[in-house]
RNA sequence: GGACCUGUGGUGCAGCUCGGAGUGCACGCCGGCCUGUCAAGCCGGAGGUCGCGGGUUCAAAUCCCGUCAGGUCCGCCA
């Protein structure tokens, strides 16, 4: 039915006869007998020649056969890829007709987000989202072939799961056989890859659909598809050679060039530095410890465990009104306060009379020498608890500094060592920092039972530009350090058993020390396309509160439907 | 559960602060003209529950209350 692509026909392609399909992206109508129609199909759009009479209107749906031509002297449109040529002596075969489309179909306007999802088949036809589309699949089959060459084979898990109460919120599925019953949909093939490691199975990927039942984001749908792996017998630097391959090919393959070999860095580093675990090294603003500088100071507030500091340079010119919603911002994270001062010319400090007053001109000096500052920088102070002053730092650092998604370098960071629990819940017990198997740091085991926040995990992130791609971790597969970690957790041999069990089962004949990983494919790829949110890379993504606009989703079931799954509904 | 932003012919916007006739701009659509345009051009035309409901007022797109939808964020996401 068709031998060319509209958006590949070149120069070098002149003389040939060639029959094209597609969609009519603009008429130009020059009286009865001449008229210039764009035809576009998924790889661009060609200028095609049609004389006589036709009703071509946009979006009709054609097959045009005609001969490619260089355009005559002067005609060319250097804004087009196709601008050299276009399609003469054309025939034309009108294979459907379109009502107008209820939206432009160009890059140029941004239609309404509720339209765009309603209509969503005219939406993707855009040029960008189709590039989106192509891009996706260029990384995943990228992912694909680097998962391959390093041994690892592709193993489908259940979609229809059984219930794990740990972690996000599930979505329920009833049985129908058994009514009462559920399944779920996995959150993650997280203990499923695990089984397949007792299996043998040795390298596992695959490229898994997760689902979880949690409010929607940006960066977050209900279902989302992730590079799920897990490997026997490795170390971690193991895992993050072949995650960072598999996510090193991906990027080449979406932009062309080669990002830099990845870097690490300790969780304990990141929160210093960059006051989060999820660091966007694309901008400096570091955090500046001044906690030695200032601990002599006879402002009160600034003789606390850490006083630290971002320099937020050409920020003196902020008025006052910023100054003062910054230090509201700053209370609203949990910082007690926010002490701003200028760097004046001179090099000297300027600011609130109530701080400088209580601050000797040796604080001051070297205060701007640990910072750096220059004349007409901002200086922005938070003292008070280590971890609460740096995450607060580190969120204005975001909100002052962070260039859009679309710019600046791709930066891939490991964040390593993460801390086994991450807090203590309303009953004094450690809450898991990543899932109750993740293997202790062989360093801190000692400490499990008496300083179990300061263990270390083997667990680690990988991050690129402030957006969290994804994490692993080395899993326990011996039970006696199960069995602490889980007393560490308050879990009791019971609750375990209950809840695990097939697991704990599964280990008891033969579990292999081994440990995997699992990105966020749609984050990966939004990031690659220069997108803003993970809906733009997804064929058919749910508004924030879970529709589907296109579909009508989700829906009442009929009381037929109901019954036969032994449901009734309570109405609010 | 909470905060904020948005909602005006098919589309994108302006109008809203300071209430006074559905007023305006661009695109699209329909009809006419037009043989080298490419965001074609020129002429004419149609198209509106100002998201929805209530209130204030002589009078509401505009002010107030509620509600719905879309978005951003907090909580949530082991």
């Amino acid at each position: 039915m068709r031998d060319a692509w509209c958006g590949q026909l070149r120069a070098a392609d002149a003389g040939r006869r060639v029959r094209l399909c597609g969609w009519v992206a603009r008429r130009r109508q020059h009286g009865e007998h001449l008229a210039f129609v764009d035809l576009r199909d998924r790889t661009g759009t060609v200028q095609c020649v049609v004389d006589g009479a036709h009703d071509l209107r946009s979006e009709y749906v054609l097959a045009v056969t005609g001969t490619v031509r260089a355009r005559p002297e002067g005609t060319a449109n250097p804004n087009l890829p196709t601008g050299e040529v276009e399609v003469g002596d054309c025939s034309v075969e009108i294979l459907a007709q379109a009502e107008p489309p209820p939206f432009p179909v160009t890059d140029r306007v941004e239609a309404d987000e509720a339209v765009r999802l309603r209509y969503r088949y005219v939406d993707l036809r855009r040029e960008r989202m189709q590039a989106n589309l192509a891009l996706r699949a260029r990384v995943n089959a990228a992912i694909r072939r680097a998962m391959e060459r390093q041994g690892f084979i592709e193993v489908e898990t259940p979609l229809l799961w059984t219930p794990t109460p740990e972690g996000a919120r599930e979505f329920a599925v009833p049985s129908r056989m058994q009514p009462g019953s559920f399944y779920v949909l996995p959150q993650s093939p997280q203990i499923a890859k695990q089984l397949l490691m007792v299996s043998g199975v040795d390298r596992y990927y695959q490229i898994a659909r997760c689902l979880r039942d949690e409010d929607l984001r940006a960066d977050r749908q209900f279902e989302f598809t992730q590079l799920d792996a897990e490997a026997s017998f490795v170390t971690q630097e193991d895992v993050h050679r072949f995650i960072s391959e598999a996510v090193l090919d991906a990027a080449e393959a979406a932009t062309g060039v080669r990002p830099p070999p990845i870097e690490k860095m300790t969780w304990a580093d990141a929160l210093d530095r960059y006051g989060t675990d999820k660091p966007d090294l694309r901008f400096g603003m570091e955090l500046v410890d001044l906690t030695k500088q200032l601990a002599a100071s006879e402002f009160r507030a600034f003789r606390a465990p850490a006083v630290k500091a971002i320099r937020v340079p050409g920020g003196g010119q902020l008025g006052r009104s910023r100054l003062d919603s910054l230090v509201e911002r700053a209370k609203a994270l949990g910082a007690p306060g926010l002490v701003w001062m200028r760097v004046a010319e001179g090099g000297d400090l300027d600011g609130p009379g109530a701080v400088l007053r209580h601050i000797g001109a040796g604080e001051r000096a070297a205060v701007v020498a640990a910072t750096g500052g220059e004349p007409g920088d901002l200086l922005l102070l938070v003292a008070g608890e280590h971890r609460t002053t740096c995450t607060v730092l580190g969120q204005l650092r975001v909100d002052l500094g962070r260039p859009p998604v679309w710019e600046g370098p791709h930066r891939y960071v490991w964040v390593v060592d993460f801390p086994l629990f991450e807090g203590i819940d309303d009953e004094g017990r450690p809450v898991a920092a990543h899932h109750p198997f993740t293997m202790p740091h062989p360093d801190d085991l000692d400490l499990l039972e008496s300083d179990p926040l300061a263990v270390r995990s083997q667990s680690y992130d990988l991050v690129l530009n402030g957006w969290e791609l994804g994490s692993g971790s080395i899993r326990i597969h011996r039970a006696d350090i199960q069995s602490r970690v889980f007393s560490a957790l308050g879990i009791s041999a019971e609750q375990a058993e209950s809840r695990f069990g097939f697991l704990l089962g599964a280990f008891r004949y033969g579990a292999p020390p081994h440990g995997g990983f699992a990105f966020g494919i749609d984050r990966l790829v939004a990031l690659l396309a220069g997108e803003e949110n993970i809906r733009e890379v997804i064929a058919f993504p749910k508004t924030q509160s879970g529709a589907d606009l296109m579909t009508g989703a989700p829906k009442a079931l009929d009381a037929r439907s109901l019954a036969e799954l032994g449901l009734a509904i309570r109405r609010q």
